[in-house]
This record gives C-alpha cells, sequence and structure tokens, in this order.
DNA sequence: TGTACATCAGTGAACGCGCGTTCACTGATGTAC
DNA sequence: TGTACATCAGTGAACGCGCGTTCACTGATGTAC
C-alpha cells in the first residue's frame, strides 16, 4: 500500500495521551472524535484515512474508547456526514440573506453550493458521491433535499415563475431539480478531475445559470 | 466489516482451478484476468471488491499469476478502466451514426452517455468522479475529453452554431463543457441516489435537453 | 528419431500490514451512610 | 467528617481478517542437436 508509512506516521505523530473526562463529563469525548475525524478528513481529503484507530490516536484515547460513543465505524462516519450537511445548508442559507430578487436568491445559492464543494472536496464526496449502500438512510430522500437546499430554491422558482422571470420554467420542482444536477455536475467535475483545462470557475458559473436563465425565461 | 463473509464466498466459490496456458499462449491470462475483473465489478459494484486475491479466485489461478502480466493492484484496475472508457467512446460514436442535424447528434450522444453510466454505475464512477490521485494520469486531460465525447461534441456545437441554431451560443469548446456538466450532473445523482424521487429518467433528459436549447439558441 | 535442456506459465507458502472489534480490567471520582 | 462502595471513563492485550506482495520453486513443453 502506498500510503501505508504515512499512516503509521500520522498514528504515530499524534498528540500525547488525552487526559480522562471527569465524571460526568463523558460525552466530551464524543465531540473531540468527531472534530478529530473532521480534521483528519480535511487533511487527508480521504475517507479512508478515517480509520478507527486513526482517530482515536488524533484524539489521544485508545480505540476501544471510540465504542463508547458509537455503535461502530459506519455510525461514526454517518455522524461526520450528518455535520457536513448541516453545514452546507448554513452557508446556502447564509447566501441568500437580505437577498429579494428569486432568481438571484437561488444563484447565490447555487453559488454558496459551488463554492462549499471546492473547499470540502472530501465532504461534498461524501455527501453526494458516495455509494448508496454506504450512505446512511437519514441523509437520503427529504433529509438529502433539505441538504442540497431544494425546498428554499424551489419556493424561488415558483416566485420567479410568479413574477414573470422564469415564464418557459415547467413545475418548480423539477426545474430545480434540473437546476441541481447541473451545478452538481460542475462540482463534482472540477473536484474529481481537477487537470482538467476547465475555464475560470466563476465564468464558467455565470455561463451556466446565463444559460439556464434564459432557457427558463425564453419565450417559445 | 459487512461484506467478509461475502467476500470469503465470492473468493471460494469461484471456478475451478485454470488449466495451464500453452507455452506461447501466456498472454491469453491476461485477458482472462481483465475479464474476469469487469465481471466482478458488474455483480459486486464495488471497485472495493476488486482484489487482486478474488481476481485470481475468479480466474481459477494463484494471486502472484496476477504479478505476471500487472506490475501492481494499481496497474491492473487501470487497465479496467482503459477498457471502460473504450466502451463509453463506443456506444456514444454509435449513437450519432446517420444522424445529421448536428444538435441532434449531441443529445443522441449525451443520452447514449447518460443511459451507460446508469447501466454500468460503478464503471462511471471509477472514471468519472474516483479521487484524482487514483486515477492514471493517461487516463485524465485530453485523453478524458475523448472519453467524454468532448471532441466530437464541440464540433458539432460549432456546425450548430454555424447553421443558427445556437445563436446564443458562446465558445463552442466552452459550450460543451458546460453541456458535459449538466449530464454528469444528472448521471452521477441518479447513481449515487437511487433513492431520491427525481422524475422519469427519459424526461428528465428531454427537460434539461430542451433547456439546454433554449438557453442556447434564445435570442436576447 | 531420440534426448538433453532452456524456457515458460505458472504454484505454494509465507511476510508484515492495518484494520474493526471484543473482553476483561483498572483506577479515579462522586455519593450514601 | 470519614469511609465503603458503586459507577464511570476509559485502558491493554488480543482475536481473526483480508490484503498486496515476494521469493524460491516446479513441471510441462517446445527446441536444438
Amino acid at each position: 500500500m502506498t500510503y501505508a508509512t504515512e499512516t503509521a506516521d500520522t498514528a504515530a505523530v499524534g498528540p500525547q495521551r488525552r487526559s480522562r473526562s471527569r465524571r460526568g463529563q463523558g460525552e466530551l469525548l464524543r465531540d473531540e472524535i468527531l472534530a478529530a475525524a473532521e480534521r483528519i478528513l480535511i487533511e487527508t481529503n480521504d475517507q479512508a484515512a478515517l480509520s478507527i484507530r486513526a482517530i482515536a490516536s488524533a484524539v489521544g484515547v485508545t480505540p476501544p474508547s471510540i465504542y463508547l460513543h458509537f455503535a461502530d465505524r459506519n455510525d461514526l462516519v454517518f455522524a461526520v456526514c450528518e455535520r457536513h450537511a448541516e453545514k452546507l445548508e448554513q452557508v446556502m442559507a447564509d447566501a441568500a440573506v437580505g437577498v429579494e430578487d428569486p432568481w438571484e436568491r437561488i444563484r447565490r445559492r447555487g453559488y454558496a453550493y459551488l463554492r462549499w464543494g471546492l473547499d470540502n472536496p472530501e465532504h461534498y464526496r461524501i455527501l453526494m458521491t458516495s455509494r448508496p449502500d454506504h450512505t446512511p438512510d437519514r441523509l437520503l430522500d427529504e433529509r438529502l433535499a433539505d441538504t442540497a437546499g431544494l425546498v428554499p430554491a424551489a419556493e424561488d422558482v415558483a416566485a420567479a415563475i410568479a413574477n414573470g422571470q422564469l415564464v418557459a420554467a415547467g413545475d418548480p420542482v423539477e426545474t430545480t431539480e434540473i437546476l441541481w444536477m447541473m451545478i452538481h455536475g460542475m462540482v463534482s467535475l472540477l473536484i474529481s478531475k481537477p487537470g482538467f483545462p476547465f475555464g475560470p470557475v466563476d465564468e464558467v458559473y455565470e455561463r451556466m445559470f446565463d444559460l439556464a436563465f434564459l432557457g427558463l425565461s425564453a419565450r417559445t
């Protein structure tokens, strides 16, 4: 394995042993575990690096301690996912604050989504492109719609149809899903093919959104 | 590990021992190895199942035999990728045969791409959404453009601009990349979120392509 | 036509690895009396 | 106020696993003489 020594180093270099929590404070470790997992994910950009042992070592604790707070490795990874999902929802919500124009709100949320994905590629990968049987049920379906910001986006699409901006758009939910697919495609390819000579991110995003706007607003 | 017993079974149930090739026919094993890898990938839909041992067992040979034909596991996995890439190129090329209208050619190639991705989800995942450091260099950049059919697509975009179909399109290459992102986004989400209530595939594809056509052809 | 021999297509056994997980335990700390 | 004790937050050692890879080898087969 190419990364064998690297992994060993990471494990060996972890902080010194963590001091035991006071009685009644056992839950503190749970947060430290999640924070360490988050850190490892950001550093390595590789969810395979999220091993029980690596996390325990990063926290300064022995592997069995993890099982005091998580049923198994899957449970832990899913808890990390949950955090990611919340963060993505947050940056999107923030991006639309104070913006009145519905299409502009969609555009800004989409851009926040894009940026978050590019800044957190492995998080994005786990949330959106991991194998479905490796994804917790609670992150699928309705929850996924929230994570991707589809509900407010669909509301804004409906508003933009109502105010005459998007005369060519059909069902708001379907339209929203297509917009999601477009942006997701952009994020996903940029993450997975960083060497490919795509144009500058912002320009491509503008072009794509302009195209969508034209396509949704053109009178036939 | 959840799949431990399953993997063990797969390994144990492999065909009986393969008879040794005649002298001078050593290269036959190489093809059998690739074919077995292909089969395992289709059956399991999980590239993690592509272990040296599992493949050797499926072929009816011992693990060290693999090293007669591949330098290491990566080399083998990349050879499998190469095959995938060729197949995808082929189905796209076939889809445009005999079609004159340039936009229709794009639409059909895109649809073939979509179908191939949905029919070969793990292949698609390996080709398009695996970590860049797990992707062989020879599958990046120009080769990737071929795999995704971008060159003929860009030619057809140019032709469609020339004949007045796409008056709003800018640079054909940039336009093609955006179309790629859109379709990729659709394939990728459908693969990774099979439980999400997207609309019927064909309808969504039509809507997306109609939207793109309107956006690229609308006179502003 | 017969035989020695080099070559080729593999085999068999083992290596060390990191992994998830289990199980019996320990020792500090708060609490009841 | 002092002490026995239950509880809590962990530890330490070990399990069996499948993995990629290496290395010395074997035995059939074609070829040169």
